[in-house]
DNA sequence: AATGAATGAGGTTTCATTCAT
DNA sequence: AATGAATGAAACCTCATTCAT
């Protein structure tokens, strides 16, 4: 019946999964994370990735119909905007000091795996066009998230009426992309206190000085 | 202009019509910065960039031992301070408008490779120590320059006494860093004239407030 | 046609509604002869084979030991010889026409599929030993129905007492592996009248003509 | 100067190489025409080929672009075509007898691997477009040939002047194809004298009788 | 200084097969 | 009877690197 049946090395599922239950897909998208972050997209392998979960390169295939796909996947759960996001989405009032915050805590050493991810996204960006539109689309939605809180703060009188909405977030987006350079561009700084209270200092002037002239 | 002169002309040394001596070397070189910008130092290959110069990837252990070490040369010909030497060695009495162009240059339309190729050595220095290290060497140095610039400011009147020279020029280079990001956060703020002239004010804004509080 | 119909009516079996007991097999049988036509033997994956029945791979190992046994069963079922056997089966007293059209036939568009399969069977029996013994089993069980006709041919003098019987099955049995391969022989003959006919005649000339000499 | 060389694990070119000269590429496609014979297209690997040359699998690119790129070779090197080539390269005035020796040949046994790369080619032929383009032009000029030859036959006076050379052509290439798959129609049958003089003669009375009627 | 052939390691991907559920 | 997750082997292909020439 059986035609050379397989016999010597054995193949298919393991005989026993201690694992939790079908979260590898979120365990896989979070070592990707890491791995990306670490290696770079390029140098990254879908083994090092399934080695963290503890599944063997071919199962990854299973979740993602390749390695693009996981870099795809990983924007979609919008990893880089999650600090912003979280900020975001507290209740207080706007006031300066929230912008000039949420742009400095970039710097913190927490935040490491995040400035790192951010950086190889981007580097991404500029090759796969698909990461570049996805790319895309969180920044035009943090960018309208600022807008908003922006607009906000000057109507409450907070900021000047004769601020540039605009540009002023454009600002803010290009700090908070310069910060997640910090790593490699001076390690000395990341964390550091006087650079961020600076920082902060810099964008409540910028914010709150009328630019006309 | 005059170094090479003798190459079309009759006399001198004999045309032996080769190929200058270590003109290779520059062209691989130049050719690495381009690959890396477009490929991103991982994905780039040895073929592509021999290829570029018209030899192929055998040839390029003449000039280079390994990949890394491409990426090293390159580094030490400063490429991505390139810019920036540049403004830094114009002889103009130093002028807040100085400092603020030298940022908002890096916005430039023409500077797409600069751009890229200093993200790919930022992204490339989180895994290559050596290039991590060089990297902060350039960092330093442009560091230097740009404070020295900004402490003769100070002196000749053009800004406060008060200013922390060693933060403001931080963000500069963070600020540098975010544009370099610029064709992936938001293609159409490349070349945009509003966010130039904005950056512009933002930091001659910055550097003539005085910050403390 | 009886058969099934109690599973439309209301009476007998309770309707448990589900398919038919043994129906998977079958259509994974079909499915399989399809996709082995289409694709290869080789490069035929047991998930397309599963995904054309609407199940998934895995429950393909409840009805075959493996990939190669499924060939195999198909074999068994004699696809190949389908329509051979039909023509076989037909009641009607022997006549050179009967030959003629039982080979021409296999030019006809509508068993392209069976002619791909051919192919493959074919090509798969070159490596796979036990495909190659069931398949010889079959040509032996062909060649001796053909026999059977053409000497009871013989004996109604329809054709010369001197003809090799044999020897002519032989031909037969070639033209119509000849026939298989016409799609990539030249796919403007599959299903040529002109060619049918030539074919034809050709057949019936030389099972008439007295070849010895 | 170096990089993180590379001194444990040995790669690259080995220092001896003791093969006469660039014939490689040749020795491949030999190869390949092997494997492909024995396998099949999908089930022969790059590294069964370039392991019976004595390289490794990633030498094979060095002259190949892809798998299916050696296939399209091995067409182009018309090996299926040789033994008609050879044949119809003869000089001789055309015969009767040349046509059904062209045919018989394909029986002989020392063609074993001849039949059964005819066979792998139209398997894949049937899934590459560009093999089966390949093998089209291969069949025409075939075709071409064997109708010129035919037509000087009829000019002569050495088949009749009423036959249909188109179609006669036709039949003589679907005999080949059916003879190419005789190991696995019959094993028995290949080099069978009998069949080979039968084969001949029922050629020979296809070609000398008016079909017509 | 450079080519061209080759290695060997490693990467992505596919797939037959297994097994707990 | 079937799913779905997973394995492990093997496939194709790329590439940094070496070396005879």
């Amino acid at each position: 019946m059986a035609v050379r049946a397989n016999t010597e090395g054995r193949r298919g599922r393991p005989s026993l999964a201690e694992k939790p239950k079908g979260e590898t897909r979120e365990q896989l998208l979070n070592a990707a994370a890491q791995v990306f972050a670490e290696q770079g997209y390029s140098a990254a392998s879908i083994a090092m990735i399934a080695e963290r979960v503890g599944i063997t390169s071919g199962g990854v295939y299973r979740h993602f119909a390749n390695k693009a796909d996981i870099l795809l996947e990983l924007l979609k759960k919008n990893l880089h905007a999650v600090p912003i996001a979280e900020k975001l989405a507290s209740k207080g009032r706007p006031s300066i000091g929230f912008f000039a915050k949420l742009v400095s805590m970039y710097a913190d050493p927490s935040l490491h795996l995040v400035r790192r991810l951010a950086v190889e996204i981007h580097a991404a960006a500029a090759r796969e066009p698909e990461a570049a539109e996805m790319l895309k689309k969180f920044t035009e939605h943090s960018r309208e998230n600022l807008c908003a809180r922006l607009e906000a703060a000057k109507v409450e009188g907070l900021v000047p009426q004769s601020i540039d909405v605009q540009q002023s977030v454009n600002i803010l987006l290009i700090l908070v992309m310069g910060l997640a350079n910090l790593d490699t561009l001076d390690p000395a700084l990341v964390g550091n206190r006087k650079l961020m209270r600076f920082l902060e200092r810099s964008i409540e002037t910028m914010l709150t000085t009328d630019l006309e002239g």
